[in-house]
RNA sequence: GGGGAGGUGCCGGAGCGGUCAAUCGGGCCCGGCUGUAAACCGGGUGGCCCCAGCGCCUUCGGGGGUUCAAAUCCCUCCCUCCCCA
């Protein structure tokens, strides 16, 4: 295979998922110079969470690392310092430096279980933003208008409906594009919804006499609701963090238009492989996703499990093979044992529970509002998924 | 500066003196069904009580007040939105 040839199946791979570059031709030609570059991404460290909405970038940038190029991480902690109301929310979450740090330091580990450590490189933009000066920021605010940042869809969504938008706000964007000019981005990843900012940087890359950055962007993925991008703030989300059951089942819970989307950006299912995945039969083709996604995050031996345990306990309610075990007194009230073992939140939750007729004691319902426990050992299930095995013994 | 509209449970949004622990939708939970924790259908969704009662306690931005009785009326403070200047 000719050098050309390999380059150019490189850039294939690359441009996999895009959705946007801005510019496809400067990207090859970044590519082509052999150089190392400078691939700069954004995250927001106001959360210690990683989820796989979060991965689809995190693979992008370690498929620039395998091929010799560098991750510039660019922590937010100057607009989490300050307060960013992002999103839906009013609420602007100050934290601490403390704080950020405790953040950064637990969002950088998930994200090194992905990425090449020795070719990835953090920064805190307030190393910089904070000695920004008054006049600097004039200049910078001069670059862009007022409608184009209220193109921004977040923006927009918030003025229609009626909440709040800060002025300040307005500045982040143009505060994330100055990052690029101060790290000389050569390439800045980001969600769809990033491509304005993105691009915002591309252009005071400009203004400042900087090659432009490319822009590239990944689609944004659905939360387990399948409507909403996932998100903490929408609670549709899988962590990287999550139990291997929970990863497995989560993604078996997922709407089933959802799966081929799940497999092309988590598990890099090529084209050919999407068809094969949409012929066969949907419980399969999702199976066949989640055990390759629980497989990514925790390895095979704890997917594998997870398989086996979805299979057992969900598909044909049966009892799972590793459960909890407690001891308790003879006479004791089950749905008091349940909230006194944090099964449940409140002995009314577990009333409740007992009259949807969600609590089971060896496969048995249990009928009773107040169960009283007899001397002997039961397996107790809580709900679809919680079990725990109770010992009573005889009270003294 | 002037005028108007609002702040209700996880979210949206009713209620506007008792019948309100608060309609409804979403979310979540349980159950049924199934191909799954999909879809669909049914139920539940503040807490407490081994007297489960038409029981008790704590909720409708904060504080105070009127009343036998307030999410609902009054006062005050805080917050948001819209229009005009």
């Amino acid at each position: 295979m000719s050098g050309v040839s390999r380059e150019s199946s490189a850039l294939m791979k690359l441009k996999s998922k895009a959705v946007d570059i801005i510019e496809e031709k400067q990207l090859e030609d970044l590519l082509n110079s052999g150089k190392k570059l400078r691939i700069k991404i954004g995250i927001d460290p106001t959360a210690p969470l990683v989820h796989i909405g979060h991965l689809v970038l995190i693979l992008k940038i370690r498929e620039f690392q395998e091929l010799g190029h560098q991750a510039y991480v660019i922590v937010g902690d100057f607009t989490a310092k300050v307060g960013d109301p992002s999103g839906r929310s009013s609420l602007r979450p100050r934290l601490s430096d403390e704080e950020i740090e405790e953040n950064t330091k637990i969002i950088m580990e998930k994200f090194l279980r992905f990425l090449d450590k020795n070719r990835t490189q953090i920064y805190f933009n307030s190393d910089w933003l904070s000695n920004i000066n008054l006049s600097q920021i004039i200049d910078l605010s001069s670059k862009v208008t007022v409608s184009q940042i209220l193109g921004r869809d977040d923006f927009r969504k918030r003025q229609e409906e009626g909440k709040p938008l800060y002025v300040h706000e307005f500045l982040y964007p143009l505060l994330q594009a100055y990052d690029s000019v101060v790290i000389k981005a050569d390439i800045e990843l980001g969600g769809t919804d990033q491509l304005f900012n993105l691009l915002l940087g591309r252009e005071m890359m400009k203004s400042f006499g900087l090659p432009p950055q490319v822009c590239i962007t990944l689609p944004l993925l659905e939360g387990l609701d399948g409507k909403l991008k996932m998100s903490k703030s929408y609670g549709n989300y899988i962590s990287v963090d999550d139990k291997a059951e929970d990863i497995y089942g989560k993604i078996m819970g997922i709407p089933d238009e959802l799966i081929t989307k799940y497999a092309k950006l988590l598990c890099n299912f090529e084209e050919k492989e999407i068809e094969e995945l949409k012929k066969i039969h949907p419980f399969e083709a999702k199976s066949e996703v989640a055990l390759r996604i629980t497989e990514l995050l925790k390895g095979k031996e704890e997917a594998e499990k997870a398989h086996q345990w979805f299979n057992k306990v969900i598909r044909m309610r049966g009892t799972p093979d590793e459960i909890p075990e407690f001891e308790v007194s003879y006479g004791t009230i089950l749905q008091k044992v349940l909230k006194e073992l944090g099964v449940v939140k409140s002995v009314s939750e577990a009333t409740r529970l007992t009259e949807s007729g969600g609590i089971y004691i060896n496969g048995e319902q249990v009928k009773e509002k107040l169960y009283q426990l007899k001397k002997g050992e039961y397996v107790v299930r809580v709900g679809k998924t919680k079990f725990i095995k109770l010992r009573v013994k005889e009270d003294s």
